[in-house]
DNA sequence: CACATGACTGACT
DNA sequence: AAGTCAGCCATGT
C-alpha cells in the first residue's frame, strides 16, 4: 500500500488547498476531480487521510448540509468541532454556521488560482 | 475475478 | 416532512 493513492492524493491536495477558516463539501471535491457523483470516493479518501502525510485537514470537509459527518473518525468525536471553532467557525448541532458563506469551492477557487 | 464496504448525494415514496 | 432506495467508483478481502 503505497501507490494507487492517485485518487486519494487528488482529494488530499484539494483539501490542503482550503484556506484557513473555510470549509468545503465532498460533492464539491468530487466535482473538482471530474466526478460529481463520486462523492463517496471523496469520503473514502478521507478515511485514508489518516494514512496520508502530511495529515489532511479533514475537519474542513463536510457534507452538502455542512454537517460534521466524519467527526467520529477523528482522534476524538469532538476534535473536529473544536478545531473549527478555533478557526472562528461557529458549529452548532454538528453543523457549520454560515456554511454557504464559508463554503470554498475548489473547482472555482483553484480554477481562478 | 467477484462480493462487500464506505466520512455522499439525489430522487422517490 | 421524514425515511428509504439506488447510483456512483475505488479499496480490501
Amino acid at each position: 500500500m503505497k501507490k494507487t493513492e492517485s485518487f486519494f492524493d487528488l482529494v488530499f491536495q484539494v483539501v490542503r488547498q482550503i484556506p484557513e477558516g473555510r470549509v468545503t463539501s465532498y460533492g464539491a471535491i468530487a466535482s473538482c476531480l471530474g466526478s460529481p457523483q463520486s462523492s463517496r470516493m471523496v469520503g473514502w479518501a478521507m478515511n485514508a487521510s489518516h494514512t496520508a502525510f502530511p495529515p489532511v485537514p479533514a475537519h474542513w470537509v463536510l457534507n452538502r448540509n455542512g454537517l460534521l459527518t466524519g467527526k467520529m473518525h477523528f482522534s476524538s468525536p469532538d476534535a473536529m468541532q473544536d478545531l473549527l471553532e478555533k478557526e472562528g467557525i461557529e458549529v452548532k448541532n454538528d453543523a457549520v454556521i454560515r456554511f454557504k458563506e464559508l463554503f470554498w469551492d475548489p473547482q472555482k477557487e483553484l480554477s481562478l488560482e
